[in-house]
DNA sequence: CAACATTGTGTAATGGTATAACATGTGTCA
DNA sequence: TGACACATGTTATACCATTACACAATGTTG
């Protein structure tokens, strides 16, 4: 992902991103809403537009299945195109994982039908070892 | 998944099933409730509910980076476990695709450490061949 | 058949997620 | 300074999904 350090973040961009990094697990953008509110934040705008441009950078990323999002946690990857999360359905934890082998099975079922693959959503349920 | 001929659907799971099925493309709850108004449709319930059981039976799939489903287009595949969606950002065409080798590599990243892995949602996002 | 449980249905209200439209600030640079 | 790009603030609205409650249909089982 972008460096935090080396990426010029706006102060509404800032606010999103800390709370997003010092939660454990994913939040809805509401719930950010909510806990900014005491830093003045007053509408969902104001969570998506900087959510975005996190997104954009990789800093976050979005669990389609939950509609919510989580900080990224894989600093060393610059080329995050393809990630996986694993999503406790028990206590809520996400892991965020990047497979070679995955990427390129992907890519290979989509070149094998023609498919010029941009994005991928990989999101696994179930439960992780600690909750067993 | 379940085969239609021998689930017994209720009268409004066959009105739900029937327009996802005559659709060429995901189709949101509301858009099926308004194609329904004819029949009676009145309130997203009724076809949130008919969408439940039919998800159950395995006759309709949940997109979720769209909020969107579709009719299972896969009638040869009983274990339907692992299903990857390939979605055409330009037509809006989905492709259902059922990969052993891609639901092996699931399998084996969730072992490793440890995750009880029980569903999960593949989705690709990208151009297909026609719309190249 | 009658009593009961189970499941499906109808309806209204509400909650949760996301964006459109428009106005205002703030920094940069010719 | 003026023009521009970009971030922000605010209101309203659209879109997605569930809760709660009442009632009807169906299917057991005595």
């Amino acid at each position: 992902m972008a460096d935090p350090a080396t990426v010029k973040l706006t102060k509404n961009q800032t606010l999103v991103f800390d709370v997003l990094s010092e939660a454990d697990g994913p939040l809805s953008a509401y719930t950010i809403l909510d806990q900014l509110r005491g830093q003045g934040f007053r509408a969902p705008l104001q969570v998506y537009r900087a959510i975005d441009r996190l997104l954009e950078f990789g800093m976050v990323h979005r669990l389609e299945s939950l509609n919510a999002f989580v900080a990224c946690r894989h600093p060393e990857c610059e080329t995050h195109e393809t990630i996986a999360f694993m999503i406790c359905d028990s206590c809520g934890r996400v892991d965020e994982i990047s497979d070679n082998s995955l990427a390129g099975r992907l890519e290979q079922i989509s070149q094998k039908v023609g498919f010029n693959l941009k994005t991928s959503t990989v999101e696994l349920g179930g439960t992780c070892g600690k909750c067993e």
